[in-house]
DNA sequence: ACCTTAAACATAGCTTGCTATTTAAATTAG
DNA sequence: CTAATTTAAATAGCAAGCTATGTTTAAGGT
């Protein structure tokens, strides 16, 4: 039972997300987004003016590091934090017109990335594979200790 | 031909690349093992007096990031970098007999976690899942315009 | 021999992720 | 109604990835 690299899952899944991160990143750069802020836009270009409690529990990312990336994409000019009328200690994120001026550039982007990533796969391989995908996810969050 | 989140390639190697990397940290936290010295580990481990160069060919990494991996790696008491007899610019890494104790553990860690994140998959399915991620990998390397 | 180019590594500086801790506001208990 | 707890977000600090650039040594061309 010996250890190989290329035979672990851990290792194979770390390597493709860096290389999809690589083909992301080129294909956004010239709109001037980055890979990290892409999720946060995705929930926030179907419907913004969430609290970035909702955000982080949305996207499973720990609430600093959505902490951080909002304050790029404020910096940025793709979102305006407003405070909460009722809570003070809430923020609701809103979209610029820049960002939402992005929004058919930066999906095209994303599906050809994902096209030319699959595009060596059969049909019914390609849906496979994002099936085990999301069990994965499902499973080992459901696993997960802390949850 | 919308793009949705949960169908996206990407966006769940991403985060299954993260659910991966959280849980072996936390199995190697206590050997004081971090994840991105990991790869590097499994190189050296089969062999260590490599160069820097050679290693970051084999796992696919940038020369700079797999500088500062290697600075932390002698920081921490994991390696020693000595400098090449025949040519003054190479630097041969060579593992410190702490590095060497704590193989067997740290494999069993990861073998651990690929285990249980795949648990939830019939033989076949896990099979298929790797075979079609290392195919992946292979058709992102070949395409990739700067080789 | 000398000058240019190439190669190996280091450094600077950024993004993206994490944990641990702090601050301030809201909620709950007594 | 105050005190304790919980909640939302910010901050500090580190790991791990990247690009761009600098430094030193080796190799090649003339």
């Amino acid at each position: 039972m010996a250890f190989v690299r290329n035979e672990s899952a851990g290792y194979l899944i770390n390597q493709l997300a860096r290389l999809f991160a690589r083909n992301l990143q080129e294909k956004i750069k010239p709109l001037g987004l980055t890979t990290g802020t892409f999720p946060a836009l995705l929930v926030l270009w179907e419907g913004d003016g969430l609290t970035q409690r909702t955000l982080t529990e949305q996207l499973d990312i720990e609430q600093p590091t959505m902490a951080n990336t909002l304050s790029r994409m404020e910096r940025d000019g793709l979102i305006v934090r407003k405070k909460d009328a009722a809570d003070a200690r809430s923020q609701r994120i809103y979209l610029t017109d820049h960002a939402r001026a992005l929004q058919k550039d930066a999906l095209e982007a994303a599906l050809a990335v994902n096209l030319q990533a699959l595009s060596g796969l059969s049909d019914t391989d390609r849906k496979a594979f994002i099936r085990v995908m999301r069990r994965l996810i499902d499973h080992m969050h459901c696993t997960d200790t802390d949850h």
